[in-house]
DNA sequence: AAAATACATTAGTAGATACTCATTGATTAG
DNA sequence: CTAATCAATGAGTATCTACTAATGTATTTT
């Protein structure tokens, strides 16, 4: 059986959308402060970390201090109990995993 | 560019613990009916109606009436905006491939 | 040292939502 | 025909949660 706890926790924090599109902003830079991330965002800072919060508690993202800023970066491992879900119940996925696999050999023969 | 409605629905949807279960047992009998899903619930039926309700808008169930009963079997295309979705941030496991072949192992060993 | 900056955290609030209970509509059984 | 069963829906409620505003704690700048 699928670890419950963790499913659930992913889930839960990817389902809010400002929280899922702080989440793809963080992918899509290797690393990125709370005020850049506040920048843009039609929150205010508070609740930029309060999703940060949620995010890491989630391993979805981790962070490095550095003097006064928080470096925040994406923890790909936090989505495996996400793949480990739809490897399970979504059919399809497994074609697109094989098409991901595919890729990976391309990359790295 | 993900349809963001589309993700958004599939992972609000999933999000709640018990309508995944309910999800689940769908996908795990080849058709089952409402009190069928009752039974072995803690919920009563009226909820697990809501639940199926919440499944259908997502596209992750279908549902076919014969008589009074109503039977419900899975809808595996409606998981595709969340393969997609992590189809997307296949890209970015691919900037960082030595986690992604990690992941891989641990998905499909 | 004082001011400014970066981030976290708290309290309070408005809105969402998951649930129960009751009812309704439809179909089947006695 | 009447009673029972299946499922959907509505009203009402309690809980959850995403947000703002304000404050606190470091750290850096001037």
């Amino acid at each position: 059986m699928i670890e419950a706890t963790a499913i659930d926790a992913v889930l839960r924090t990817l389902a809010d959308p400002t929280r899922r599109a702080i989440f793809e902003r963080v992918v899509s830079s290797d690393e990125i402060t709370v005020v850049e991330l506040t920048r843009g965002s039609s929150v205010t800072q508070g609740a930029i970390s309060q999703h940060l919060k949620s995010l890491k508690q989630a391993g979805l993202v981790a962070e490095r201090p550095e003097g006064r800023n928080v470096y925040y970066r994406a923890q790909p491992e936090g989505l495996v109990p996400l793949a480990d879900w739809m490897s399970h119940y979504g059919v399809f996925w497994r074609e697109r995993f094989a098409n991901l696999k595919t890729l990976l050999k391309e990359i790295d023969p």
